[in-house]
DNA sequence: TGTTCGTTTTGTCCTAGACAAATCATGACT
DNA sequence: AGTCATGATTTGTCTAGGACAAAACGAACA
C-alpha cells in the first residue's frame, strides 16, 4: 500500500499550479477532489498529482483547462493528435540521425550520447551544431515529453548533458570583445536555460561579448548588473511554462529600470504568445537573434 | 522620476516571500505598506522590495522577521555583526589568494577569473581544488553577499562561471562504472546546484557513476528516475533558502517512493537546521559525502 | 477573408479567521 | 551548573468565498 498523499504546497511545488488555481478548479470544475486530513486540509493522492502535471503541460501548449478536465482518459489521444498543430513542418533530412540521439537518451546511456554529440559537433562546426542539431533535438525532446514517450527525468537528463556540451563549447571560444556586450539571464521563476545557452553560443561565435548570469535574476538586480557591466543588450529568456500574463508588465518594468541606450531582448517560446510591445525586441528563433545582432551593429557604427 | 511599482506577484517572484507572508506581515507588523491602485491591489515601491529581499536573506541566516522589521536601518550594523557567528574559524592560509579571486569577480573580469581558476585547478588537482578553493570561495561569496559587499548579480556571475569550470572538469574524468550509481538532483523550488556539482566532482573522482539530472525534479519523477537508472544512491541538495519546514515531510515521502535498497542522501546547508531523521542520511560537509561513500562501499562488497 | 464586439472562461487578488509548528522563556529537577 | 519539561509567543500556512480584469472564444458584420 503506497498511500502517500501531498498537501497543497507540495502539489504547487510539483505541478507548478498555484494554490489559488488548485482551489479554484476544485470549486469550479470539481477536480481535483482531494481528501481532507484531521485539520480540514487538502490531501492529494499521487494519482491526481500526476494527472495535474499532465494537464499543466497541455495547458502550456495552448489547451484550456475546462476542456482538459472534462476529458476523462481520451487525453492520451489528444496528446498525440495535438502533434498535427505544431510547426514541425520543418522536416529536416536529419530526422533519422536525431532519432538515434533520442534513443540513446531513452536508454539512459549518457556516455554514448555525449560521444555521439561530440562527433556531431566536430563534423558540423559549432554554429550548424547549435542550429541543426541542438535546437531541433530540444524541440523533439519536448514533443516526446508531451506525448508521454519521454519521462520528465529523461528530459532532465537530456537538458543537463546538453547544457554541459554547450558550455564546454563556449569555453573554447576566444573571448573577442569586438561586438556588443550582451548580458544573458532570466527572471525569477524562469529556470530554463538551454535556449539562453544556444543564443550565447551563436552570439559568442559572432564575436559578441557575452556575460552569462545564469537564471532567476530579480528585476532590480538585472538593472544593476546591466549598469555595472556596461551592457549594450540585456537578453532574457521565457519558456512556454512561464505565466504569459506576467510577461508584458515585467518587460515594461525592466525597461524602466534600464538605461535608455540599453537594448532589451526577450526570447524563447514563451514570448510567441504575447502581442507586440514597444518595451523589448521579441526574438522567437535563433535566426532572429543573429539578425537582431546584425541590426544592432548597423545602428552602432 | 523612477516610480516603478511592483504588484504582489512580482514581489513574490523577486523576493521569494509568498503572497500569504507578504499580506500577513502587513497585517501584523505594519510592513511592508504598499500603496493601492484603482482596483485596490497592492503596489510595492522598489525601495520596499529591496528591503524585503534583504530581510529574506537575513531570515535565511536564522534571524526572525519580527526583530528584523522592527530594526529601522541598523540592520546594516547587524549584517556585519552577524559575521562573528558563522564557523569562519577555519582560517585557511589561502585567504589571501581567495581574496584575489573575489576581487576579480568584484571587478566583473570574467576572463581573468576563469584563467586564475584554471591555473589553480592545474596546480592543486581536482580534489583539492574543490575542497580548498571552490568550497571556501563559495562560502566567502555568500558572506560577502550577506554583508552587502557583493551584489546579487555578482554572486550569480560567480556561480555561473564556477559551474562551468566544474562541469568542464567533470567532463574530462573517465566514466568509471566501478562504484555505486549515484543520482544527483534537487526537488522543485530548490535551484542551487553548486553544492551538488562539488559532490558530483568528488564522487566521480572516487570512481562512482554519477547521473546528474539537474535541479527541480518532482518527487514522483525522482522515484521513477531512480528505478530506471537502477540508482544505488539518490543524493539531494537543500540550500539555506529552502523552507526548512518542508524538508522532513519531503524526505519521508521520497523514502516511500524509493525502493528499500536505494539509499537516500540529503545534503547542503539547508539540512543543518533539521533534526535527525531515519528517512535519509544527512550530509553537511564534503568530507562527510566521501565518508558516506566509503561506508556504502563497505556495506556492499 | 478579416475585424469588431459581446460573452464566457480563467486566473489572480482581496479580506479575515483559525490553527499547528517552531521558538523562546521559565522553572524544576538531577 | 546543566538539562529537561512546560507554557507562552511567534510565525507561517491553510481555509472560505467574493470580486474583478484580462484573455479566449464565437458570432455578426464589413
Amino acid at each position: 500500500m503506497n498511500t502517500t498523499t501531498f498537501n497543497i504546497a507540495a502539489v504547487e511545488r510539483d505541478t507548478g499550479l498555484s494554490k489559488d488555481v488548485l482551489r479554484m478548479w476544485e470549486r469550479r470544475y470539481g477536480f481535483p477532489v482531494p481528501s481532507r486530513d484531521s485539520n480540514g486540509e487538502r490531501c492529494y493522492p499521487a494519482e491526481q498529482v500526476d494527472r495535474l502535471r499532465q494537464i499543466k503541460r497541455l495547458m502550456d501548449l495552448g489547451h484550456r483547462p475546462g476542456k482538459l478536465i472534462a476529458t476523462p482518459e481520451e487525453e492520451l489521444r489528444e496528446l498525440t493528435s495535438r502533434r498535427s498543430k505544431p510547426v514541425a513542418i520543418v522536416a529536416s533530412a536529419d530526422d533519422g540521425e536525431l532519432g538515434e540521439l533520442l534513443t540513446l537518451i531513452k536508454q539512459h546511456d549518457a556516455a554514448a550520447y555525449q560521444q555521439a554529440m561530440q562527433q556531431r559537433l566536430a563534423r558540423q562546426g559549432l554554429q550548424r551544431f547549435v542550429q541543426d542539431t541542438v535546437a531541433p533535438l530540444t524541440r523533439q525532446v519536448g514533443e516526446k515529453w508531451e506525448d508521454g514517450s519521454f519521462e520528465v527525468f529523461e528530459e532532465h537528463l537530456y537538458t543537463e548533458l546538453t547544457k554541459r556540451l554547450l558550455r564546454q563549447a563556449i569555453a573554447t571560444l576566444p573571448g573577442g570583445p569586438r561586438g556588443p556586450r550582451v548580458l544573458l539571464t532570466s527572471v525569477p521563476e524562469e529556470q530554463h536555460v538551454l535556449g539562453l545557452l544556444m543564443v550565447e553560443t551563436l552570439l559568442a561565435l559572432e564575436g559578441a561579448e557575452c556575460i552569462p548570469l545564469g537564471t532567476q535574476m530579480p528585476l532590480l538586480e538585472i538593472g544593476r548588473a546591466a549598469e555595472a557591466h556596461q551592457a549594450d543588450i540585456v537578453a532574457l529568456s521565457f519558456s512556454l511554462a512561464f505565466p504569459p500574463r506576467q510577461i508584458p508588465g515585467l518587460l515594461q518594468q525592466l525597461r524602466q529600470v534600464l538605461a535608455d541606450k540599453t537594448a532589451l531582448w526577450a526570447g524563447g517560446d514563451g514570448v510567441t504568445r504575447i502581442g507586440k510591445t514597444s518595451d523589448a525586441t521579441l526574438i522567437t528563433t535563433l535566426d532572429e537573434a543573429l539578425r537582431a545582432l546584425a541590426a544592432w551593429r548597423r545602428e552602432h557604427t
